[in-house]
DNA sequence: CGGATTTGACCAGCGC
DNA sequence: GCGCTGGTCAAATCCG
């Protein structure tokens, strides 16, 4: 089957022939082994019909199909050729004769089907194989201008030029990696669906941590000055904004002093030491880490003060310089409860098992940034947000609390946290409505020392999936079940992998099984058990449901729609693959406000005409390749996300990822799941 | 053997 | 200035 797969991705047609020729060459099959794979081939082939508009995501599971279908249509082959005649000769009298007619019959418009879907197959491959070629040359030719374009575009002048300068030109980061308009201009000539690939992955711009504010210098775009409808806070720009830059983070000290040194523009872009966002996420998980679909590498281990468990720093290595980071750490007042706190952009094509958390953190910070800008009223002074504004929203059933700890000097001693930095919580650990419960979570936060320093607690996102339904969870399977099992381009033979996958009864098997086996449970069965042993995954519906509660927060939308409206108006595309891929689903999940909906569709129809704003929404660039090519919307990892309305939802659809991701970086065996409990060190 | 993890050491920020 | 703490580095170690 993989070799099947990869053999028609690479030949590209060649398999159609090599199906004929077994076809007539093969041998021997007994009428009840015909029978009884031809049930197994007409089940598949009653789904097609509906995967029309699917077939770039469902490939997989089709090609899983197909090779079954090859087997059968082999055993029916047979029946119908060298056999088939034998009998009609010399057992015309056999009332099986009838039966084996009617076999062939079947057989024959099996096989009918079967070559069609193969062309097709193979057509889509054709596809995808040559859109990643072209997409893997984009990404360098875009890599190489970029290189250039930031040594245009950081001149003498070091990083201090944004305290300076940037404080007034405000966009809200949806993850996108912005800062870099040239790019956005490059890109805007060619509305293919390809370019729009091309733009996810060489501006990285696809779905990501969104977590903090970019200031763009002035020459990037004027348009930037419609921003402050979306940050408005005189803080933002004070205070947040004046380490940031385009939207890296975490610079490390030294490196960022070395940079400084250097004059590295480059660096100096990426690693200011910038106060972003911090989206927390609480969860009830018993492995050591959430599979959030990224691939982390751990690079310390502490042990914090006042939670015996230890802390576990994570850097993103899917790509060699992403600058996001997690901690992990298990709450010291509830062992179960996993805190994963990230921090930082993306600066590369996510995953698609990973855009539901990109997405999604995306958002939070989004709002909180932005709501906490807005909550302010764009009135207050810096000194104004020292102290700490709490606002609680209801959104949807979903408890807000927005707590502005931006204050950059504001520690949350002890926290677990430990945040200096705007934190926002994510609490998926208890149920939505209780407010006290949600604020309790804050208290966890902190510890009973840190009580009384805790000016600034964190921002707490109550996404309360039912506690006792979420002992184990993975972002890449909350709803989302084949999209982590996407996985394997990036770490099909990591370890740590393993761990998630396997806690989550999706064992590393074959990717397309997995894809096969999610194909048809979404198909078959759309609810299906849990493996044994498997604790509930993580409610679809929650993941959705925060997102739409965010994305519901008017200051979040107005964010939004600040940030487009200077992508838009610097007529550049950063937001194609980027803000209005995430605005894809976060409009459609959160019902969005017309300003996003109109941003969103003029982004769409500027590359996609013949898409659907309202059912399309990716942040892959395959999936973006497959918009251009086939109007018809193709679910993507991020659309499970606008799921929201059947409740029972599968995820939307299967999403592949390309043969391999032009990620020479990416390592052999990220972790996704290292093992804490080997943690031993003690300060 | 290459890559990931571990873990002691180092550094910076903060409070006293 | 000192100590505490969080965060990071990097050599050693582990592992597939």
């Amino acid at each position: 089957m993989e070799s099947a797969l990869g053999k028609s991705n690479s030949h590209g047609g060649s398999e159609r022939e090599e199906n004929t020729v077994v076809l007539e060459s093969s041998s021997i099959a007994d009428d009840q082994e015909a029978g009884s794979k031809e049930e197994i081939v007409l089940k598949v082939g009653n789904g097609r019909p509906c995967q029309e508009n699917n077939e770039l995501k469902s490939s997989s599971p089709k090609q899983k199909d197909l090779s079954c279908k090859q087997i059968s249509t082999t055993s029916n082959t047979n029946l119908k050729g060298s056999s088939a005649e034998p009998d009609h000769s010399a057992a015309s009298t056999s009332p099986s004769i009838k039966e084996k007619d009617c076999q062939l019959e079947s057989a024959r418009a099996e096989m009918g089907e079967v070559r069609e879907e193969n062309q097709r197959l193979k057509k889509y491959l054709d596809r995808i194989t040559e859109e990643y070629q072209t997409l893997q040359m984009q990404l360098y030719d875009i890599q190489q201008k970029a290189n250039k374009s930031k040594d245009i575009a950081i001149p003498s002048t070091n990083k201090n030029y944004d305290q300076d300068e940037e404080s007034e030109l405000v966009s809200l980061s949806l993850g996108s990696f912005s800062g870099k308009p040239k790019w956005n201009q490059k890109n805007d000539k060619n509305p293919s669906t390809s370019q729009g690939k091309v733009e996810n992955e060489s501006d990285g711009e696809s779905l990501s941590l969104g977590l903090d504010c970019k200031y763009e210098a002035p020459k990037s775009s004027a348009t930037t000055d419609q921003v402050p409808l979306a940050n408005p806070s005189p803080r933002s720009s004070l205070e947040e904004v004046p380490k940031e830059e385009a939207g890296e983070t975490w610079p490390p000290r030294k490196v960022l002093k070395t940079v400084r040194s250097s004059g590295m523009e480059d660096e100096v872009v990426q690693q200011s030491p910038a106060k972003k966002a911090r989206v927390s996420v609480r969860v009830r998980c018993d492995t050591p880490t959430m599979n959030d679909g990224c691939q982390w590498r751990k690079y310390g281990q502490k042990i914090a003060k006042g939670n015996p468990c230890p802390r576990a720093y994570y850097r993103c290595t899917i790509a060699p310089s992403c600058p996001v980071r997690k901690q992990v750490q298990r709450s010291a007042e509830d062992m179960s409860i996993l805190i994963t706190t990230y921090e930082g952009n993306h600066n590369h094509p996510l995953p698609m098992s990973a855009t539901a958390m990109a997405s999604t953190t995306s958002a939070a910070a989004s709002m909180l940034l932005s709501g906490s800008s807005s909550s302010s009223s764009g009135h207050l002074n810096p000194s104004a947000t020292a102290t700490s504004t709490t606002a609680a929203h209801d959104l949807h059933g979903y408890n807000f609390y927005l707590s502005d700890n931006s204050k950059s000097r504001f520690y949350v001693p002890n926290s677990s946290l430990s945040s200096s930095l705007p934190t926002i919580v994510l609490d998926l650990t208890s149920k939505p409505s209780s407010t006290s419960n949600s604020m309790s979570h804050f208290n966890k936060f902190s510890s009973p020392s840190s009580s009384s320093h805790q000016l600034y607690p964190p921002t707490s996102l109550n996404f309360g999936s039912n506690s006792e339904s979420s002992t184990n969870m993975s972002w890449s399977n909350n709803g989302l079940l084949p999209y982590g099992t996407h996985l394997p381009p990036y770490n099909i033979s990591n370890k740590n992998q393993s761990a998630p996958l396997s806690s989550l009864g999706i064992r590393q098997q074959p990717m397309q099984n997995n894809i096969y086996q999610n194909y048809m449970q979404k198909n078959i069965n759309p609810h299906p058990n849990p493996p044994q042993g498997v604790p509930h995954q993580f409610q679809p519906d929650s993941i959705a449901a925060a997102t739409k509660a965010i994305t519901s927060d008017p200051s979040f939308q107005s964010a939004l729609a600040a940030a487009l409206t200077s992508i838009i108006g610097s007529n550049s595309t950063v937001g194609t693959t980027g803000i209005a891929g995430t605005l894809g689903h976060i409009n459609q999940a959160g019902g969005g406000d017309s300003s996003i909906s109109l941003a969103q569709k003029f982004k769409w129809n500027d590359h996609f005409p013949g898409s659907t704003t309202t059912t399309t929404s990716s942040s892959s660039p395959f999936l973006q390749s497959q918009i251009g090519n086939n109007s018809s919307s193709i679910g993507c990892a991020s659309s499970y996300l606008n799921k929201t309305t059947p409740p029972n939802s599968q995820p939307g659809s299967l999403m592949f990822l390309p043969p391999s991701l032009p990620f020479s970086s990416a390592p052999k065996s990220a972790s996704t799941s290292p093992d804490d409990t080997r943690d031993h060190k003690s300060l």
